[in-house]
RNA sequence: GUGGACGUAGCUCAGCUGGUAGAGCACCCGGUUGUGGUCCGGGAUGUCGCGGGUUCGAGCCCCGUCGUUCACCCCA
């Protein structure tokens, strides 16, 4: 009876060579304007205690009620896979008491993240994502800093066919004055019953209905930009003149809707044009009362995440990224087994010195050998045997120009 | 979760109105004596996603299932 062949779990992302080098690439992208920021590493898990997602991320959102990976451990405890990198974030904060030390608390992080949707292009099961959090400023500054350091992330990776959206959804205050309106207005609309009891658990959402008919039934519905305290008005002013002098364009987009709940204030997103339906390559915002929620400081924060996934996607599409073939330093051909010895011995030295330096294993012919050499992209190669052990030299190679010289063992490091 | 399309060698795919599988690329070996990329010769490879059914006979038909993909939904 054969054994049946597993596969991997539906909707997962992987990378393998030679594509998982272009999502190292582009990950470390995504990642470096934050470290240059002074932003520094929190390693995260990937499991926690499930009411910290339905306490941070929001019971009514569709990322709790249907999204999670949710189980029973062998301690009877409901634990669930992360499906976003704040709540945990600050879980981690408020346990370490960062948030009773230096503010503002900078951190970056990056990992496997984890929703029960149905798989499409763009939208996996376990995805990936880099994110940051400012924690304990309320400047806007900051809010443009943050902006500024996904963008820098997404230009460097060489997008360019993206747009910034940004909109403000204001404090507490500003959020009571607009729903009633709003709720007043959807009750005029003759919805059907599923839209009905969405708006009544979050009537933001009926803003991004792709359907035409919700679409234009709802040009008309008040808008939360226009129910804005004035504190919070000043403080997306302010932000977004930040941006202008930072010369990242954006478009206000003050229908914009995001799926968790805990965003205040200033929000944002970046749509990326060549991705299909899943066009979102990165968003977030500012969340005032998160921190006070999980049992910590009452600090307001701001941070982003940017899925790596369609990142990779996007920059494919837009074709500025592309595989190219593995390149080493050096390729070895040991010649016999007392070769083998000293050849060993000698990569490792190379590699000491950061050199990428691969043998030829196997035994084979010097020719094979030497095919193998040129298929693993090496810049050179050299051949060891008898004649190289008693001369202490060898001859090294350039493989794109068929040049050899002769080189001593010794100084061989300072050839390549 | 709902609906559509798809699933044949590592990859891209072909396979006529059902008669037990092929191409290109890639891969492996060789073209003698210690040097690759071209060329020539040779070679391996698939339980045709999986399970069941119809049939004398199924990669081709039917059902189920798993997976992929696109849209809805949702969002990174």
């Amino acid at each position: 009876m054969a054994n049946k062949r597993i596969q991997a779990p539906k909707g997962v992302s992987e990378y393998v060579p030679p594509r998982s080098k272009l999502f190292e690439f582009v990950r470390e992208s995504l990642i470096a304007p934050a470290r240059l920021a002074g932003y520094q590493l929190m390693e995260l898990p990937v499991f926690e205690d499930t009411e910290l997602f339905s306490r941070g991320v929001g019971a009514s959102t569709d990322v709790v009620t249907k999204e999670m990976y949710t189980f029973t451990d062998r301690g009877d405890r409901s634990i669930t896979l992360r499906p976003e990198g704040t709540a945990g974030a600050m879980r981690a904060v408020i346990e370490h008491g960062l948030d009773r030390g230096r503010l503002p608390v900078k951190i970056w992080y990056s990992g496997a993240y984890f929703r029960a949707e149905r798989p499409q292009a763009g939208r996996y099961r376990q995805f990936y994502q880099v994110g940051i959090e400012a924690i304990g400023l309320d400047d806007p500054a900051i809010d443009a800093e943050v902006i500024a350091i996904a963008d820098a992330g997404f230009k460097s990776i060489g997008l360019r066919q993206y747009r910034l959206e940004i909109t403000s959804l204001g404090d507490a205050q500003s959020r009571a004055a607009h729903r009633n309106e709003l709720l007043n207005y959807i009750a005029t609309l003759d919805l059907d019953e599923a839209t009905a009891s969405r708006a009544l658990i979050n009537p933001l959402r009926l803003f991004d209905d792709k359907r035409e008919v919700i679409k234009n039934a709802m040009a008309q519905a008040p808008l939360l930009m226009d129910y804005l305290s004035v504190a919070s008005r000043q403080h997306f002013e302010k932000v977004k003149s930040y941006l202008d002098a930072l010369d990242i364009s954006y478009h206000l987009n003050p229908r914009m809707v995001r799926g968790l709940d805990y965003y205040t204030g200033t929000t944002f997103e970046f749509v990326h044009d060549l991705l299909g339906a899943q066009s979102g390559i990165g968003g977030g915002g500012r969340y005032d009362s998160l921190m006070a929620e999980l049992g910590g400081q009452e600090l307001s924060g701001i941070g982003f995440g940017l899925g790596v996934d369609r990142a990779l996607l996007a920059a494919e599409a837009e074709g500025v990224i592309a595989i190219d073939g593995f390149v080493s330093d050096l390729f070895i051909i040991p010649l016999g087994d007392s070769a083998m010895q000293i050849v060993l011995e000698l990569a490792t030295q190379l590699r000491g010195a950061g050199k990428i330096v691969e043998i030829a294993f196997g035994d084979r012919s010097l020719k094979t050998a030497m095919k193998a050499a040129d298929k693993s992209g090496a810049r050179n190669v050299v051949v060891v045997g008898d004649q190289e052990i008693a001369s202490q030299s060898v001859e090294l190679k350039n493989m794109s120009t068929g040049v050899s010289v002769s080189v001593t063992i010794e100084s061989l490091i300072n050839a390549l």
